[in-house]
DNA sequence: CTGGTAAGTCACTCAATAGTGACTTACATT
DNA sequence: AATGTAAGTCACTATTGAGTGACTTACCAG
């Protein structure tokens, strides 16, 4: 081990990173990123100051929310509805596959800590990101709550994500599979399309 | 403290069930529990087996999930749409009120272990019988996929749920105020009656 | 009144957690 | 070559977690 203080600090985040991917948050503990990252945990301490803030400097320097390609110039095929289940969509499978931003994102569900609040900070500026893109593209009819409907959609699109990483419980759609998936991908889409205005789908 | 089974085994679930509601399911550990019963912990042990256990008895034991008043008989006046979204709301709204059921729910999405597995059992159930309900209640249409419209927007309910519990970042709905969550309400009845056929609301 | 069973108490073990103090060693600058 | 600084190592504390063995005491049946 070469003593070099950036390729250290490198090793401890991505050990850190597969540790939350793997089992969880709770098990990035500083004794198991240190032993993870073959490093002395010393070094924990003096690079990041803490668990506190090696997880926030992990929040920023690694994405721990998913980045989406938001459309950006306005195009004259595009309809607000298939903008919209574009992103939805591209937000519930970058979340499947990306097992670090599931796990932050169930983080960010159920704790209350400084790093569920970083990811938090990172998922409303992307929801903001997104809602303004939406309205320079589109003109939104007043009567419709783009947040709300924003909000409740995506949250459909996380959970889905969420729920189908985990083992079913018999009786229900199987969202590790792939054809349950595609079913409530469908839903998905059908519902924004029934919501904003239909193109059939 | 009298030499009773019952009550003994009745108070260590109610501080489980107190511990959860308030710190996460986490913070259930055999240690906490004890002491905030009252009682010593080697009779957790005796009764139940071991956390694990414990955590299952509480789960069968309690309602971990929130109940629905599924409607049974047939009704002239009912729609598809007008049942859907009575019970998402329903879900919705026992979750925002019972810290409990919101742990378990967060739970549910972020861990695997046989906690997690008990509560996904009692949710699918529930979800099984409300869509059994719903199919003797309505003629579903058969190019709607019911069981994948249900999972896609129940988890819209529950997640909203979820994350009306946590502190918001700025810049988006804040479902612990009233206000916001009703327009959270609102999307979601609206979007139910888009999807499924919709009288006014 | 006696004895067995079950309820409750006490005192441990073992492992893993976060965090700190004191040390050694490499290396670049002077 | 001397030296200061930063990288890395070692050994330790204190706390908390799950789990167990051995004890005492209440109570009910005979």
């Amino acid at each position: 081990m070469p003593r070099d203080r950036a390729s250290t600090t490198a090793r401890i985040l991505d050990a850190a990173q597969t540790l939350i991917a793997r089992d969880g948050v709770a098990a990035a503990g500083i004794n198991a990123v240190a032993e993870a990252a073959g490093v002395d945990k010393v070094l924990l301490y003096r690079y990041f100051g803490g668990r506190t803030q090696l997880l926030r400097a992990l929040a920023r320097e690694r994405a721990v929310w998913p980045a989406l390609e938001v459309p950006a110039a306005a195009d004259g095929d595009a309809t607000l509805a298939g903008d919209v289940a574009a992103l939805l969509l591209a937000l519930a499978r970058a979340l499947r596959e990306n097992p670090l931003a599931r796990r932050a994102a169930a983080w960010q569900l159920a704790e209350r800590d400084e790093f569920a609040r970083e990811i938090s900070a990172a998922r409303a500026a992307q929801m903001r990101a997104i809602a303004a893109a939406l309205r320079a593209r589109h003109r939104v009819p007043p009567f419709l709550d783009l947040d709300a409907i924003l909000a409740v959609l995506a949250g459909a699109a996380v959970h889905a994500a969420l729920q189908g990483a985990a083992p079913p419980a018999g009786g229900e759609l199987d969202l590790r599979r792939n054809d349950d998936w595609l079913r409530a991908e469908r839903a998905l889409r059908r519902t924004v399309e029934a919501l904003l205005g239909a193109p059939e789908g």
